[in-house]
DNA sequence: CTCCAATCTTGACACTGTAAAGATATTATA
DNA sequence: TATAATATCTTTACAGTGTCAAGATTGGAG
C-alpha cells in the first residue's frame, strides 16, 4: 500500500493518460514519457506493463472503441424496431467522430485499428462495431419478413457500413460541418427497402 | 552546374525519396533526416525548401493526390458514356488504394488532406477528387435526363463519395482483400436508378 | 522469514525535428 | 564585369523521443 515505488494500477493509468493527451493535444502529441510522467512514474516504468508503445497505442485504441460500441449499443437498445436500430446506429457512428475527431484519426489513422483490435483477422466479423451492424441488420430483414440471399445481404452489409464509415471519415478529414442527412440517405429506398 | 553545395532541384528530390520511403517502409518511417540523405544532402537543407516536416508532408500528399487523380481522369476518359465513367471512377476509387494501402494511410491518416491541399475548405467543393466526381455525376444525370433537387443531388453525391472512400478505407484498415462488388452496389437501384 | 518475481528507477544510446551561425554558389545590380 | 544580395547548403547544438540494460524496491508465495 505504500504508495512510493508501486503505483498499484500503472497499466490502466497510461491508458487513461493517453486518452487524456490525445483528447487535449491530439495523437501526435502523444509519448511514452508524457504518459509517464503524467502518472508520476519514472520514463521506462511502462515497459513493465507494455513491451512496446504500440501496445499501450493497442490498449488506448481497444479502450477508446469500448466507448464507442456503448455509444453504438445504447442508440441501438433505445430505439423501438430494427429499422429505426438501423438509422439510429449508423447515425451515431457518424456523429460519435464528429464529435471527437482525434478519436477517428486515432483509431483509423496511421495504424490498423481492427489489426490491433482483433487477433484473427478474418475480414471484420470479430469487430466489434461491425458485429453488431450484421445482427442488426438480420434483425431487420426478420422484422420486415425479407428474403435476401446470402451474397446480397453481404452487399448491402458492406455498403451500409462503408456509407457511414466514409461519412465519419469525410467529416473528420475536412473538418467542415458536413451537412448530410443521414436518414435521407438510408430511407426513400436508398440504402434499405 | 558544379554539383557540389547546388543540388539543382533539391526540392522535388525531396518529394521522390519521401514517395519511396513510404513506399518501401510506410508513413512512420519517414523523417526528414532520411528524406535529406537519401537526396545526399545535409540533414538540415530541406529547410531551404520546406518551413517545416509538416510542409514537406503536404507537398507529398499533393504528389500522391496527383498520382491518384492521373488514375480516376484515365477511367473517366476510358468510359463509353456517363454512367459507366461513374461506375469505373468508383472502381479505380477503391482498387487504387487497395493495390497502395500506405498511400490511404499516409493521406487520410493522421493528418488533414483535404486542409493541405486546398486553402479554403469549404467543404470538399475544391477536392480534385470531388470536384472529378461531381462533374462526372451531373454529366450522368443530363444523360438519363433524370432531374433532381439540389438537395437530392448532394445527398446522392456526398453517398457516392462515402460509398467509394469507406470502402477504400475499410479495405485499407483491414488489410484483408475485400471481396466487394461495387458494380452491384452502383447498380441495381442501389445508388444510381 | 526468505527468496523470487513483479514493478519501478537510473543511465545510456541512437534517432528525431528544428534552430542558429557560417560557408558557398547563384543571381541581381550598378 | 565587379560587387552586393540572396538562395542554398553545412555544421553544430539542443531538447525530445523509443528502447535497452542494470540495478533498486516491493509484495507475495513457500
Amino acid at each position: 500500500m505504500s504508495d512510493s515505488y508501486h503505483h498499484g494500477n500503472l497499466r490502466q493509468a497510461l491508458i487513461d493518460a493517453g486518452i487524456k493527451i490525445i483528447n487535449e493535444s491530439g495523437e501526435e502529441s502523444l509519448s511514452l514519457r508524457k504518459a509517464a510522467s503524467a502518472c508520476q512514474v519514472s520514463h521506462a516504468a511502462p515497459y513493465a506493463h507494455f513491451k512496446d508503445k504500440d501496445e499501450l497505442i493497442g490498449a488506448i485504441k481497444s479502450s477508446v472503441t469500448e466507448q464507442f460500441m456503448e455509444e453504438l449499443t445504447d442508440a441501438v437498445n433505445g430505439a423501438a424496431d430494427a429499422e429505426q436500430a438501423l438509422v439510429e446506429m449508423g447515425k451515431h457512428y457518424v456523429s460519435f467522430f464528429i464529435r471527437k475527431p482525434d478519436y477517428f484519426k486515432f483509431l483509423f489513422g496511421s495504424q490498423n485499428v481492427i489489426a490491433h483490435t482483433i487477433p484473427d483477422k478474418s475480414f471484420a466479423e470479430d469487430y466489434p462495431p461491425f458485429v453488431l451492424l450484421k445482427s442488426t441488420y438480420l434483425k431487420y430483414l426478420k422484422e420486415k419478413k425479407l428474403k435476401k440471399s446470402k451474397e446480397e445481404q453481404e452487399v448491402e452489409l458492406l455498403q451500409l457500413w462503408a456509407t457511414a464509415h466514409g461519412l465519419a471519415s469525410i467529416a473528420c478529414m475536412s473538418g467542415v460541418e458536413t451537412t448530410f442527412d443521414w436518414e435521407e440517405m438510408l430511407k426513400g429506398d436508398r440504402l434499405l427497402r
